[in-house]
DNA sequence: ACAAACAATATGAAATTTCATATAGTTTCG
DNA sequence: CGAAACTATATGAAATTTCATATTGTTTGT
C-alpha cells in the first residue's frame, strides 16, 4: 500500500484521485492538448499572437487563399469568431481578404509578406517544440500517439459524413 | 512551391492539404479533442450546462469538497474564470461553497443533492459515449490511445515539476 | 427568368473571459 | 510578537466570444 493516507486530500497539485475523470477519454484528450500546448502557446503570445491567430497563420501557410469557413474548421474556431479574428489580423497587416471572383459570397484570405514572415518564424519553432515533445515520449508510447489520433479523427469525420 | 495542383482547392470540407498542420501533434490533439467531444458536449448543453460547468460537476463527483484552485486545474479553466463559474453554479443550486475551517483562504466546493443528481445523470451518459468512441476505434489503434495520452500527460507533469 | 432554397460572411447585443490587481488569510523568520 | 513573503480567492474593466440573425450572393426547380 503505497499511500493509504487518512488525509482529506493529496497535496500533489492535480489532486490525483482515481475516480471517473482521470481515465475518461475526453478528459485525457483535452488535458493532454492543454498541457502539451502550454509551452508553445506561451511563445506564440510572445510573438504577439493569440492562439487562434497562430492557428490561422499556420493554416494559411499551408493553404494560402483559404475561405473563412474552411479556416474556421481548420483553426477550430466558430465562424463569426473567425471573421473577427481575420479582421483584426488584417488590421495588423498579417493578411488580406479578397472576395472570390468565381463566387462572390466567398472571402479568400491571403497572407501578406509580413504574415508569411511571421509564419516562417513560428512554424519552425513549432516543429522544434513538437520534436522535443516526441523525444520526451521516446520509449513510452509516443510513436503510437499520432497514428491513434489520426485514426480517431478519421473515424469521427466518417461518422459526421454519415450523419450529414 | 510544393503545391502543384491546378485546382484552386479541395472540396472535402476540412480542406485536406498535406502541409504542416495535418501532421502536427498539437493540432491533432486539439482537433481530436474538439471532434471527439462535440457530440457529448451537445448533450451537456441540452442538460443545461456549459462545458466548463460539466467539468466542474464531474470533478466534484470524483472529489467532493475540492478547492477552487484544484478545480481550476482539473477543469482546465483559469482561476478567476472558475471562481465565476462556481458562483453561477451556486446560484443555480448545484453546489455550495464553504470556507475551509483549517485555512480560511481556501474555499471548498460541495455538490448539493441537486448537483449530485445531475452528475449521476451525466456521468453514465459520458461513459456510454466514451464506450461508443472506443468501440468506433476498434481494430484501429484505439486501445493505444488512452495509454499514450496518459504517458504524455505524465511526462509533461514531470517536466513541469522539474521547472517549478 | 423567377422565386424559393441555400450558402458564405458579417454584425448587434448579451454574456463570458482575460488580465491585472485587490483583498483576506497564513507562514516564515528575525 | 510582527513584518515580509506568500497563498487562495475575488473583482473591475476591457476585450473577446457566443448566439441569433441580417446581408449578400448563388443554385435549383419550374
Amino acid at each position: 500500500m503505497t499511500q493509504q493516507s487518512t488525509k482529506t486530500e493529496r497535496e500533489d497539485g492535480t489532486g490525483q484521485v482515481p475516480g471517473f475523470v482521470s481515465d475518461y477519454l475526453l478528459y485525457l484528450l483535452a488535458a493532454a492538448s492543454d498541457a502539451a500546448s502550454a509551452q508553445f502557446h506561451a511563445k506564440v503570445r510572445k510573438a504577439g499572437l493569440r492562439v487562434p491567430e497562430w492557428r490561422v497563420l499556420a493554416c494559411l501557410a499551408d493553404t494560402d487563399g483559404a475561405m473563412i469557413t474552411q479556416l474556421a474548421k481548420r483553426a477550430l474556431a466558430e465562424q463569426s469568431r473567425l471573421t473577427r479574428i481575420i479582421a483584426q489580423m488584417e488590421d495588423r497587416g498579417l493578411l488580406v481578404r479578397r472576395s472570390d471572383p468565381a463566387d462572390g459570397r466567398r472571402v479568400r484570405v491571403y497572407l501578406t509578406d509580413s504574415g508569411r514572415a511571421l509564419a516562417a518564424e513560428l512554424v519552425p519553432q513549432a516543429q522544434k517544440h513538437e520534436a522535443a515533445l516526441m523525444e520526451m515520449l521516446h520509449g513510452n508510447r509516443g510513436a503510437q500517439l499520432k497514428p491513434a489520433l489520426k485514426s480517431l479523427l478519421a473515424a469521427l469525420e466518417t461518422q459526421e459524413d454519415r450523419q450529414g
